[in-house]
Parts: structure tokens; C-alpha cells; sequence
RNA sequence: CGCGGGGUGGAGCAGUCCGGUAGCUCGUUGGGCUCAUAACCCAAAGGUCGUCGGUUCAAAUCCGGCCCCCGCAACCA
């Protein structure tokens, strides 16, 4: 039987300066949901990439005095890098300044202005001399330019406008129709009532002010503004092309999911679908607009010199510990802060006490008792079942809320079964049943379920923590087949493994290997390395990364997103 | 009255649709254990679930008023 199969996205990250973390927890979400839906078997395209054009970045060229090509190649690899460090599964990094988009895009244009949805007229609005700028009526500030708080003067410019009423019913039938297709459900009421009920106005589809973008393909002077331009990535880097498309996109076309930022919502849930109803194309099925990482009670930006990188704090605590921390410190509709105290916290009491922890010991044991080899008698008692429960509980609930974006209490669930693998060591005490001999097929059995129990926290974890499932397969010395599947209990709900004796471990004589040492930091607060013990430090943040990092990492780059 | 979300023990969250002993993680205190990473396990303290009122045998959960916080309110992306 083929497979089905999930396209999924992130949005396009605009490539106006490096990302910092919270842009770059998108693409973490998006991957850990790819993941799952790899691991349920679908046929899964994942998408993400930059979006290139547009007078912000002709202007930060023009400031270094370089190209804008020049520029964006330069971001643009940083936020590839990112995504790379990061350790994110996407398929294809698509790039609006590759020919083959940029092409798309103009054909795309010409067939909307063809077919009369789009058309020549006038953008009203008003111009600032000084800096050469158009602005709106709403982006005006006290009547004042918004960036320099000049005089304005009022000033039409030629440019293409799109019928987005001429849509509009059709596309509030559609999101009634399909309760899905914009979620959570409040940013679903935020569009409707902000936009759909008041009307929609015709879009301007381009810009003369700059060049630094797709040019109209037949009105010289006029670039394609970024709604089609960078919406358009989602089709065209699949192959669509209004004269035929390609295999992939039929296959793959159209999305199952948009991951996108609460910002962005407008775009991706109203102008979007429209242009897709206007080319005849399919619309996607979902759309997730997802919330912010701040720092504390700011949004992390520059002037407030807040900012934190995915790579800085990948050196301090792994990939992993990173990809950590984005997907469990957020909630699922509303925004998430990241400080660090709450990193250390959460480093320490989930990766290394009760994680890292719970498979240093099951397996120190299991080499000290048997050097590694667990016998084949081995004599199961009742709390065993409720053991292998719990794993299966972890699983269910995982893959539910995994599926439903809830992606915190997904990593929940499977903490919880660590801990509750933590609790049945010392329900059973191994080393009293050590001390007889006639205790040995209970303490095989003992630790035969708790290294299952690791096995499978390494399944449930690949979506979180690729490279940690990783590693305690490898430290379990899992076959491929033990990779995938979760225990199971028997019909006669009597625990048993799929695997029975797959992690007979090959090591003996090794220790295990410690993966998520507890950081044992003098400064609670900010990682500064400061003397004070448990007071919180007034020093800078974040700055050298000499304070004992997670030892397993990869190499560390530039940064990533929008 | 523009629209929407939030206000739950010290901190961060779940529960609210489908009313019925208020739950989880962290932190704190006391105890246990010793396989393990000053870890792990157990127990306790700590909340009138923003506020006022209503419906009900019963409300964090339903209804109404009010007070705070946040997001959105169209061409910066």
C-alpha cells in the first residue's frame, strides 16, 4: 500500500539579520512534527527556507555597501546553518531569489493579471522626502513619519492591486466549512473578525519605491511585492508552474500544514488561499499559527540587548538540550518565556536527574550485576504490568498531543514515564536482589524492563531529541528494528517485549557514557560563571561558553529564522 | 461598549467544550535508599482556581458585571 503523504512547512525566514532563538523555534516545531509523522509512516515533505527580497534589505546592503545579493547569501547561510545545527530533518531549502522560484512567481503574476484578478491602479498614501518613503494612513504616527517624524506629504505611485473581495465569500465558506483549517481557534476568530467581517481590501501586488525584488515580468520599473513572491515558495518549490506541473507537486500538493508565527497569520489564512483560488490550485489543509518565545516579559530584540542564539546556547547545553527547552517551555497557544533559570532548571531536573539519570543507572547496574548480559531466566512479577502501562500510556499520549500541536504536554507525557521508570528501581531494590543468588532471574528481569522502558524512551524521544535517541539506542545497543517500536502488553496484559533480548548490551567492562551531565553552574541566572553561589548575579549575560557544556554537541554555527 | 486570549498553592503550566474529592513539573521542609549525575524514592506544608453576583443539590468549569495583563485591529515582514 503507498504511503500517505504529509506536506509540511515552515514559514519562509526573512533574511533582514541573523535569527535569534525564539525565530528559531518554528522550524524545531515543524521538525519534531515531521519526525512523528515519518515514524507513523507517512510519506512526509518537509519545506522551509528564506525569504529574500524587499526595500529592508536593499537598504542593509546599501549600509555595508554591499549587494543585496551579496547580503542575503550571507543571512541566508546563516540561517541555513541554524537550521543544520539544529539538527532539522527539512527536505528542501527553498530560496525566493532562486531563478526557478523567481520564474514561478512571474508566471504566476501574468496569469492573475491576465485573468483580470489583478490590475493597474493607484497607491494612495503618503511620502516622506527625506526618507524616500511610502507609508499608509494606519502606519503613520500622529500624522507624522513613523520613522523620522517628518512632515509627510501625500504621494500616489503607480501599482498593481489584486481583488481580494472578488474571493472573499468563497473563502469564508471555506474556513466555515473546515473548522481545522485555522487553528488555534483564536487565532481563527481573530482573522474572521478582524478582516473577513469588516471586508477585505484589494491588495497592492507591487512596489516601484525599490528593485530589490522579482520584477513585474511585463511593466518595467515594477518589482512583485512580497505576498506573491514570498508565498508563492510553498508551490513553487515543489515544481508548480501554471503550464504544467511538476510530479512532485501533484504528489505532494497540496500542504497539510503551514507552521507559521502569530504574526503572520493575515497572509497565510486570507491572502494565500485566495491566490491559490485564484490560480484554481487546491488550498492547504491546515494552518498553525504559533506563539512567541520572549525573553522574560520582553520580545527579544536587539535594542533591548535580550537577544539569545540557538548556537550560543547550543554550546552551553547541546542541540538537544536546546531543542529541549523550545519544545517543552511552550504552551500551546499562548506565548512561552525563556530566561535562564528556567533553562538551567529544566536542563537539570529533566535531562540530567531524570533522563540521563535513570539510563546511567539502569545501565551501570545492568553491567555491574551481569557485566552487561542479562540472563535468559528471568521471573516477572505484577508491577512489571503497570510499568509496561505506563509506557504505553507515554506512547498514546504522546502521539496525541505531538499530532495535535500540543507539543509541551507530548514531552511531558514521555517524562513522565521516565519517571516513572525511576520510581519502579526503587519499588523493586536491584541491588537487595543482587545479594542472593536466587534473586538473579528477578533482577534480569527487573532489568531487562527497565532497559526496554530506555528503548523506548528512546522511540518516543526521536521527535524531540533526534540525537539522543541516538544515543541510548547505542548505549543499549538497540537493532534497527528496536528503533521504531514501542512495548506492547499482550492480550492477557502480561508485559511483553517485541524485542525480547534485543538490548543484550555488547559493551561489558564500559561505563555507560554520561550524555546529560547535571550543569553544575556557580550562577543560577544567566550562565555568566560568577562566584556568588545561588544569588542571582547582575552580570552580562551570556557571554563565554567556558562553563562545562553538555559533552556531546555538533559543531556550532550561524544562526536562523524570521 | 472594535475583536480575541489570559488571570489556578513561591515559579511555570494542565484542567474549563461534556459542572461533582483542585492536578503536574520545579522549588521548600522532613524522611528513606545507596544502583546512579550532591542523584533517585516517599511524605508534608502551601491554593476560598482575579473579583462581585447569578443559575444549580453541586461551579475553576455555565451566565452576567467589574478589575488587571497580553495579542490583533491590513500592505515592515
Amino acid at each position: 500500500m503507498e504511503k500517505q503523504k504529509y506536506y509540511i512547512t515552515t514559514a519562509i525566514a526573512y533574511t533582514s539579520r541573523k535569527p535569534h532563538i525564539g525565530n528559531s523555534y518554528e522550524i524545531v516545531l515543524t521538525d519534531a512534527i515531521a519526525r512523528l509523522k515519518r515514524m507513523q509512516g507517512f510519506d512526509v515533505y518537509f519545506l522551509t527556507g528564506t525569504d529574500e527580497h524587499g526595500q529592508k534589505i536593499e537598504e542593509a546592503a546599501k549600509q555595508q555597501g554591499i549587494t543585496p545579493k551579496a547580503y542575503v547569501d550571507k543571512i541566508a547561510g546563516e540561517i541555513r546553518a541554524i537550521c543544520d545545527l539544529l539538527n532539522t530533518s527539512y527536505n528542501q531549502f527553498i530560496r525566493t531569489t532562486d531563478d526557478a522560484h523567481q520564474k514561478v512567481v512571474q508566471k504566476i503574476f501574468k496569469k492573475l493579471y491576465e485573468q483580470g484578478d489583478i490590475y493597474k491602479s493607484e497607491y494612495k498614501g503618503w511620502y516622506c522626502v527625506p526618507d524616500e518613503s511610502f507609508f499608509t494612513d494606519s502606519q503613520l504616527v500622529d500624522g507624522h513619519c513613523p520613522e523620522c517624524g517628518r512632515e509627510v506629504v501625500k504621494a500616489n505611485e503607480e501599482a498593481y492591486f489584486f481583488k481580494m473581495s472578488k474571493y472573499q465569500k468563497r473563502l469564508e465558506e471555506h474556513i466555515e466549512q473546515n473548522p481545522g483549517f485555522i487553528f488555534p481557534e483564536s487565532r481563527k476568530k481573530e482573522m474572521v473578525n478582524n478582516f473577513l467581517k469588516p471586508g477585505l481590501m484589494d491588495l497592492c501586488v507591487s512596489r516601484s519605491s525599490f528593485t530589490w525584488g522579482v520584477p513585474v515580468p511585463f511593466d518595467n520599473g515594477h518589482v512583485i511585492y512580497v505576498w506573491i513572491d514570498a508565498l508563492s515558495n510553498y508551490i513553487s518549490a515543489l515544481g508548480y508552474d501554471p503550464d504544467g506541473s511538476s510530479d512532485l507537486y501533484k504528489h505532494y500538493w497540496p500542504a497539510d500544514a503551514h507552521v507559521i508565527g502569530k504574526d503572520i497569520l493575515r497572509f497565510h489564512t486570507i491572502y494565500w488561499p485566495i491566490i491559490l483560488m485564484a490560480l484554481g490550485e487546491e488550498l492547504p489543509k491546515s494552518i498553525f499559527g504559533h506563539s512567541w518565545l520572549l525573553n522574560g516579559e520582553d520580545k527579544m530584540s536587539k535594542s533591548r540587548g535580550n537577544v539569545i542564539y540557538a548556537d550560543d546556547l547550543a554550546k552551553l547545553i547541546g542541540v538537544d538540550g536546546v531543542r529541549y527547552y523550545m519544545l517543552s517551555a511552550m504552551p500551546y497557544a499562548q506565548d512561552g518565556t525563556i530566561t535562564y533559570e528556567r533553562i538551567f532548571d529544566s536542563y537539570n531536573s529533566d535531562l540530567a536527574n531524570t533522563l540521563g539519570n535513570l539510563v546511567n543507572r539502569s545501565i551501570a547496574m545492568t553491567q555491574k550485576y551481569f557485566d552487561g548480559h542479562l540472563p535468559a531466566a528471568r521471573t516477572a512479577k505484577p508491577i512489571d504490568e503497570e510499568l509496561a502501562a505506563a509506557a504505553q500510556t507515554a506512547k498514546q499520549q504522546m502521539v496525541e498531543k505531538l499530532g495535535a500541536f500540543h507539543c509541551a504536554d507530548a514531552l511531558e507525557a514521555v517524562m513522565t514515564l521516565a519517571r516513572r521508570a525511576n520510581k519502579y528501581i526503587d519499588e523493586t531494590t536491584p541491588w537487595l536482589l543482587a545479594k542472593n543468588e536466587e534473586d538473579k532471574p528477578r533482577l534480569a528481569a527487573v532489568l531487562y524492563n527497565l532497559l526496554e522502558v530506555i528503548r523506548t524512551l528512546g522511540v518516543l524521544l526521536k521527535p524531540f531529541l533526534p540525537d539522543t535517541a541516538v544515543e541510548i539506542f547505542k548505549q543499549i545497543n538497540t537493532p534497527e528494528e528496536g528503533q521504531n517500536k514501542v512495548l506492547t502488553l499482550s492480550q492477557t496484559g502480561a508485559c511483553r517485549f517485541p524485542e525480547f533480548g534485543a538490548v543484550n548490551l555488547g559493551f561489558a567492562g564500559h561505563g555507560p557514557r554520561l550524555f546529560w551531565r547535571r550543569c553544575a553552574l556557580s550562577c543560577r541566572c544567566c550562565f555568566c560563571g560568577h562566584a556568588g553561589a545561588r544569588a542571582p548575579c547582575r552580570g552580562s549575560r551570556f557571554p563565554a561558553a567556558d562553563i562545562r557544556p553538555a559533552p556531546r554537541q555538533r559543531p556550532a554555527t550561524g544562526g536562523g529564522h524570521f
